[in-house]
This record gives structure tokens, sequence and C-alpha cells, in this order.
DNA sequence: ATTAGAAATGCAATCGATTGCCAGAAAAGA
DNA sequence: TCTTTTCTGGCAATCGATTGCATTTCTAAT
């Protein structure tokens, strides 16, 4: 009782009248200490109100059994669900979780990184920001091998393991299923084209229009940075023009949230003049009137499969370069679903 | 360079030939330490890379500089935005914040605590988890005198600093605006009423029909879990027995909403038949159709509160006991306006 | 030139747990 | 009975930064 008040290995090792090493091993059940002692200090710690200090552990053991997460923001449906699924695991495998948010902004996911690598967590789980330029700030993990795993929107001048989803067939599908719909003119609303996610999803809309032999046209592609603020601009400048699609492909639901709020006060029938689909499958989506279709992502799972991913190379300490994609699921709903023809 | 690969003090004090107590009181920037060697040092550090260990800084002072947080679910948007809020003011404070999900769970909750423990945070705010009986797993940080805060949802047994939100005068807005619209029975759908906040929106809600000289009748109260089903189950209920409402005040938005589809797929009109108003301002209220009536709560400013108090009790080493009580705000939309009369 | 006093820096213990290596005791084999 | 193993457990160094106290160096006053 010496020390303030904190109860410390060499406090239940003076009370038994042995060693602190002992007290130590005894509690990490380490084989070299015999059962009858393993109780009698087992019990003892108990008693006295032990606490292991983890802090002094890490110092000694240079591991602090904590990941950090680094994502744009936790406001997003998918990025909650993601965390929920890295704890999950996290866990379960006795380890701790910080989160920080970039907001979007390559400063703060610099100073998000930095922070982190200072408390060195075991490893971190990253999804870009849309701001991010420059990749730098990883080089403190991987020159020092501290395992990084990107999902979601990664880099690929880094390579390090990814948990993706399919974004191209997620845009493959969305546009395949307007074109089923009768939709020939389809507008669609990307992201910026730096991150994967949303060239991608580029992609596959152009690949779906290809294969049913439409012409993509430069002048239905606009890019923004996905706001319901930017939606609003953009779909004014849609409907200013010339001709008018029959149907925009957005490359998340904030933006098409914005579409469908403009057709309807604007006397544009979803979906029977304009079918809308967004990507995300935020929570609000099912609930919009008419209900938005959309491209599902399994945020839980992704997370879930990055903290395994993250766990796996701290506890093996290899540094692998997997890439694991996963599917995503076309949701059709009201705006998009026409009426028997 | 002996140690692995890591930078220390050590190092910089060899290279420089002066001893490592110079070196680390001119990092902190100790008046004790002339310009002229604090400069040298400096630059020494940032060529040969130098990163603080935290941890070890972090056993010898005492202070991790880490924040703990437990929350009901990062999902909710109230919650997300409080921790936005509560990083805000963190960071800008150099502090880290470590966050956990009760996910309701009483025993979650209980790990999620002693995790925090033994990771040493400097100190926790929390909001109980819905199932949290017994409030003991706190004695771990008031017995120590490490700062707690409660938020939105406390417990009456701890004296501990609080930032709540004013649910009675929330409750009551909001069934006086009902009474307003013309409604006369009006039925409350409120949470377990072990927590404070959904007590006082009753309470609320009892003023409210008291001041306008309306009755309160026990069958026009409902205890549930708010969740979906639970409103779907109860809904049907209601609208089983005899005597209809003609208004529902919901104590979350989530139960508001399973009236409001109900009330759709069985041709109530909203707000001519049946007025409904929510609690939380859930970000997808807005875009129901009709939109939902509710009581914003500002999430992130409780947040940043919360977070200065902690903050502040850890600098100033005082244990206060202070409640601060922040405003709801009514949001009157079409699920709760009638047309001129 | 000398020295009190201030300024700058160094020494060494410390935070609490871990661990390589060593030692005593008990068990087993010769 | 004596030596070799096998078990248990202890000693002391270590992780890297901090800090009370001691010491050296410098400034300035006599």
């Amino acid at each position: 009782m010496k020390t303030g008040n904190e109860i410390t290995i060499h406090d239940i090792a003076r009370e038994l009248k042995i060693s602190a090493s002992t007290v130590s091993r005894a509690l990490n059940n380490n084989p070299r200490i015999s059962k009858a002692t393993k109780e009698k200090i087992r019990e003892a710690a108990l008693k006295m109100g032990y606490r292991p200090n983890s802090i002094a552990s890490q110092l000694r053991t240079k591991k602090t059994n904590t990941i950090g997460v680094v994502i744009p923001r936790i406001s997003r449906h998918f990025f909650s669900s993601a965390i929920s699924g890295i704890e999950d695991v996290a866990y379960r495998n006795g380890y701790s979780v910080i989160i920080t948010q970039s907001e979007e902004d390559y400063e703060r996911e610099k100073l998000n990184v930095q922070s982190l690598f200072s408390n060195r967590v075991d490893g971190i789980i990253v999804s870009l920001a849309m701001g991010s330029e420059n990749f730098d700030h990883f080089k403190l993990f991987t020159d020092k091998k501290i395992p990084l795993v990107f999902f979601d929107r990664y880099c690929q001048e880094i390579s390090t393991p990814q948990v993706l989803i399919d974004d191209f067939e997620g845009g493959y599908q969305a546009t395949k299923h307007l074109i089923e719909q009768g939709c020939r003119n389809i507008v669609h609303i990307g992201g910026p084209q730096k991150l994967n996610i949303y060239a991608n999803r580029l992609k596959g809309y152009q690949q779906a229009l290809e294969d049913a032999r439409i012409r993509f046209k430069e002048s239905n592609f606009y890019v923004s940075d996905l706001t319901r603020k930017a939606g609003e601009r953009i779909v004014e400048e849609i409907f200013a023009a010339e001709e008018k699609p029959d149907a925009i492909f957005c490359a998340n639901d904030t933006s098409a949230l914005s579409i469908i709020q403009y057709a309807k006060a604007n006397g544009i029938r979803i979906p029977e003049d304009l079918c809308i689909i967004g990507f995300s499958n935020e929570p609000y989506s099912e609930l919009l009137t008419p209900s938005l279709s959309t491209v599902a992502q399994p945020g839980f799972e992704m997370g879930q499969t990055a903290a395994e991913m993250v766990i796996k190379q701290i506890t093996e300490k290899t540094i692998e370069d997997t890439k694991i994609i996963m599917p995503t699921q076309l949701i059709i709903r009201e705006s998009t679903l026409k009426k028997q023809q």
C-alpha cells in the first residue's frame, strides 16, 4: 500500500512473502508456477483488489493490444456499421479500439494517423478521406512494419491488405437494372475519381452501358463531392440541359436524395419519368417516398474482416498483401420499379 | 540505434553528447534548458526521426491523455453526433478518445468500463445502457476519484457531473403542441422508466395535459424498448382498442416511424386523423412522408460540454458535481401540422 | 581576482510488469 | 548414497521518459 493507492504485483508479493516475478507469472498463468501457488496468488490479488497496470505491461512487452481506426465520419451508417464489426472482432480477441474521424479532410487524417502511431497501436484500419492527396503519413506504419489494413477506400500506392467491396459489380448491376427498366439515357453522378470506389462504380456503369450497346456520353457523367448541396446543384444543371435523362445512378444515397426531392418539387414522376438509384443503402433510403433503390454494402462484415486481418498480421507477424472483395447487393425499391409495361 | 529501430531520447543524448534528462526537458519546453540547446535538440530529434514513446511517458506520469467513452450504440445519430463533439474538444486539448458501445446491454457496459479502467483512461464519459440495473462497476472510477461524467442517460445514485437535456420540457412542449393542434386523446409511448430521460419525458407529457385540464389516463401510456418492432406491436394494440387516439407522442423517432408506417398502411390520415410526434430528430425524420415532427437534442454540443467537463476535472483535479441541462428544440413538421381549421 | 548567486545541465531513481538466467529443492536414476 | 533431472521460484535488468536533487558553468558584483 505504499504507492498511493494502486495495488501492484509487488504489494501482493510482499503480502505473500514471495517475489514479484512469481506473482507476475502466476497471474499470466505461466506453467512454471505450481497450481497451489497460483491459487494462493489469485486469491490474494482478488482480495486486495489488484488491477493490472496495462501501461507498464505495454511498455515492457511493446504491445498495446490496441487497434487504431481512421474513417471519414462516424455518422455515416456504412462506417458506423463497419466500426461495430471491428469492435466485435477486436473485443473478442482482447483488443481495444481507438476510433478517429478524418471528416474527409487530409490534414485531419494525417494528424490522426500520427497520433495513433504515437499511441503505439498494434495496427490500424483505415478508410481514406476524400481529400487525401498524399499518403506519406502511412509510411510511419509501413516503414516499421506495423500492420495496416485499408477498407473500402484504399490507396494503390501502398501494398497492404485491403477489404473492398465490388464497386464495379455494384455499379454494373445498378446500371443494368436501370436498362432493364427501359431507361436509355442514364446519367451517372460520381464521386472524386481519385478514390478507387468511385472510379470503379463509374467503370461498372460504363460496362453495363456497353454491354447493352448504349453509347457512353461524357455529358452524362458528373463528378461531385456527393453532398446534399452538390446534389441539388447538379440536378438543376441536369434538368436545365436540352436533353433530359430518364434515369440517374448516383454514387451515394445522399445525392440520390437530393434528386428525389428535386423531382418531387418539380412534378417529375418517379419512376415513370425518371428512375433513381443510389449506393450504400443508408437507413433512410427505404423510408423515402418513393423508397430509394440502392446498392447495399456489407459494412459490419467488412469491419469484421478488416479487424480479423489486422489481428492476424499482428499475431503472426506476417505482412501479407491480400485483397478481399466483398459482394454488393442490389436492392430494388420504388424509385426504379416501373409497373409492368 | 541500439534498441531495435526506435529512436529514444537516449539516442539523441548520445548523439549530442548530453544527458537524456536535458533532451527530455528540451522537448517538453522546460524553461530550465537554454534556448540554444533546445534548438539543437529539436533539430536532432527531427533529423533522427524521433517519435516520443507515449507509453513510457504515461507510465511515469500516470497520465494517459485518454478519455474513455461508453455509449449504447454508435449508429444512433444522437450518439454519433455526441462523439463528434467529444472528439472535437478532446483533440483540441491533446486527448485521445476510446469509444466503446454497450449495445444497450448491461454486461457489455460493465466489461467496457472495466476495460477502460485497465487502460488507465484519465476520465470517462458515459451514457447508460437501457439494460443497466446496477451501477457498481462505476465504483472503480469513483473510488479512485477518476473523473466520470454522465450525459443524457445518467444514474441518480452516483453524484458526479451530468450533461443532460431538458427532457421534461421536451415532453411538455411536444404534448402542448399536440394539444394546440386540437388533439385531446393523446397516447404516449415511453421507454424504460428506470432511465431518467424517459421518466422525464413522461412527466412533461403529464404536466402538459394537466395544464390543459386534460385528465391523464393510465391506459394511454405504453412502455417499450422503443425499437421498431416494439412500435409495430404497440400500434396494433392501440388501434385494436375501443377508443382510438387522435395523437401519439413517442419517446423516440424509431417508434414514431412504426406508427407512421402503420397509419399509411391502414388508411389512417396523418395529421388529419392522427398527429404523431417523435423525439431525437433522427436524420430520416425530416425525410419521411409525411415528415415527422420531433424534438431535437443538441448532440454535438452535449458531447463538447461533457468533454470539457471531464477535461476540467482532470486538469484541475477537482471532482465537482455540476449538472448542466441543455435545451431541446421542438421541430414542427407535417405529421402534426393540421391545416388551418 | 574572488566569490556569491543564478543559470544550465547531469545523475540516478522511479513508474509497474516482464523475462532471461540462475539457484535451491525435490524426484529419479545409478 | 551420490549424481542427474525436473520443478519452482527468485534476482536483477529492462522497457523509455520523467524529475528531485546535486553539480557544474556562467554572470556579475565586490
